[in-house]
DNA sequence: TAGTACCTTGAAAGCGCTTTCAAAGTGCCG
DNA sequence: CGGCACTTTGAAAGCGCTTTCAAGGTACTA
């Protein structure tokens, strides 16, 4: 008869924790078989004989065994979590990509664990080191303005999905949105309505979303054979309140518009209250359209036009991405091409 | 000359993982002391001279070592990170909370683990179950469906902090929120600008808040000799459509009303909307008011006046009242009150 | 100078699991 | 019926750390 010495935990076991005291080696004694036996059937590494394994369920299912993730990920290098750099936790945009990761990880059994880099380089950076340390099996980068360099280094240890930008490396996949076509998109929508004076507020510069949409507005107006003014492009910061300031400029310099195109909908919101302050009623008097599509948009007043981005799309093919890797498997995955989705805040230029 | 045999590890270390291979054994032996020596001095157990404690300092600067918390866990038990239950990972509500725990959890060094419940009380069990197992050192609830039974039980385990109930139990902190208080207010507020014809669009009335916003409602109602009219009481369901809903209700049963108060902002925007396809206009035609200032809630068009919750500092209490928890204390905190914030959506009623 | 009390330190066990290695068991062929 | 190749199984080492326990030193008292 074997009797196993547990002197610490017995100790330890009765004062809490009592919902969780079940170990590995008590189903193994319960079901008379050693622990190794167990371990093989629990994870699928060998062949186990069909009684043994049915007597091993049973203990398990009697005990209600539950593995302790902690034990595991020392012993076998593997966490079963996977970490995520987000910029902030509570980011109207990035929330509903963190709901597609969880919802995508959650079925195989891993965790996100969710970390804000607070839009710095050095944030993320470390993000990057807690969740190393934390040992998380992969990394998902939502965007993040850590450099190209940086990622593909992090990707030599640990595999990588990055969404946001077009980099090759090994162990790194990068899912990209065509932030060049949605500013065209947005543009042409305008410029078919009629439009020619049409503002435009951009995003913070450093940020390669930010002129890429640029970009699409640049080449929708050239297509159009309108030239490209200036002064009709006034930066913002990727908040509401830069958008109301945008307005404030746009009409401070006494320039005539009849359209903006906001480079996201926070400051087409912060637009539409701008103009709203000014008396200007969207889009009666100006045309508004905005960029992402957020879950609130298609509630503001009007109604928003946008450039429709898949948020939650791509946290789950990022997510499924990491699985793929995980699994030692090069990860296939198309993002869906950019939609533009019209509703109210713009309408035909009025003869 | 001590040769310490690692085997596996050696074996393991090179093709992965190159970036933490340092193991609290190399730093004991680069520094000339014992392992266990180190472990003191990592966590402060005991006293150890000057002279070990400077080599051992040095030798982990200059190693690089960071203490691997997987293996920290297994054998001190703690993991110091702290399970999260939210709704919705993306709720812009419970979005600036998970902030606050963040930025409360990080300088203590706990991670936060994030999961999300999904509105119902077998999700919060399965995400009690996932943190459990992830062996967490303590559990944050903000709100939820389960039962204050399940929430003591599990207390007996774990340190709780939960928010949006009042309950007392050993190991267990809730942290209430005055949401009767916030109802009168939102309504006195009204009432003093002279409205008496105020519809009320409600939460779930299975949610606790949802009630005793409602009760709110109606003791400012009474306090100024305003007779209840459940005539123009409409169910919601906290998010935008049923806003838009309720106004349709509203307006289909012929009801007369100069001001709507909803139970909270999302279904106020909704309520907007619905009131801006009537070409209702707010708050010309019909005061609005909601509950919780969201973010976005200052630059809806008007800027709704609204009960302020201090969603972040709730966030971040917890996350301190968590701490204290842990470190063996009783919490004190004092949630603030309830504040009404009057921006442009309501005004006097029109003589 | 011997004896006692305290302090610092290292050896080793243990956390709960995975994985290697070798032993035991099984079936088949000559 | 011996020998060989598999297959199933268990023992034990090890993951990187914390913590107990006892040994060795030091300082002090009698």
């Amino acid at each position: 008869m074997k009797t196993p010495t547990r002197p610490r935990a017995g100790a330890k076991a009765s004062p809490k924790r009592s919902a969780y005291p079940v170990t590995i080696e008590m189903v193994a004694q319960a079901a008379g078989v050693s622990l190794s036996t167990v371990s093989r059937i629990l994870n699928g590494t060998a062949v186990v004989s069909q009684d043994k394994k049915l007597s091993v369920d049973e203990a398990i299912a009697k005990l209600g065994f539950v593995p302790n993730p902690v034990a595991r990920a020392l012993a076998g290098g593997r966490t079963l979590s996977v970490g995520v750099i987000t910029q902030a936790i509570d980011s109207p945009f990035y929330g509903a990509s963190l709901r597609g990761i969880e919802d995508e990880l959650e079925p195989a059994g891993y965790s996100p664990l969710f970390v804000s880099g607070h839009w710095t380089a050095a944030g993320e950076s470390r993000c990057m080191d807690v969740l190393r340390s934390r040992r998380v099996d992969g990394i998902i980068v939502l965007t993040g303005r850590l450099s190209d360099q940086a990622l593909k280094a992090c990707a030599r240890n640990l595999p990588v999905v990055v969404t946001g930008r077009t980099i090759k490396a090994p162990g790194l996949f990068a899912l990209n949105f065509d932030n060049f076509e949605g500013g065209r998109l947005a543009t042409q929508h305008l410029i078919q309505l009629g439009h020619r004076r049409i503002a435009f507020i951009s995003g913070d510069p450093a940020h390669p979303d930010a002129n890429e949409r640029l970009r699409g507005y640049r080449a929708a107006l050239e297509a159009a054979a309108i030239g490209y003014d200036p002064a009709l492009v006034v930066p913002g910061e990727y908040h509401e309140l830069s958008g109301v300031l945008a307005v404030d400029r746009l009409l401070e310099r006494g320039q005539k518009f009849t359209a903006i195109f906001a480079a996201n909908d926070q400051m087409a919101f912060g637009v539409a209250l701008g103009l709203h302050r000014r008396s200007l009623r969207v889009p009666d008097d100006v045309s508004l359209v905005g960029f992402d599509d957020l879950p609130t948009s298609m509630y503001a007043i009007p109604p928003l036009s946008t450039v429709h981005q898949p948020a939650y799309e791509v946290g789950r093919l990022a997510a499924a991405a990491m699985l793929q890797l995980l699994a030692g498997a090069t990860p296939v995955a198309e993002m869906p091409a950019p939609r533009f989705v019209t509703r109210e805040s713009s309408r035909h230029l009025a003869g």
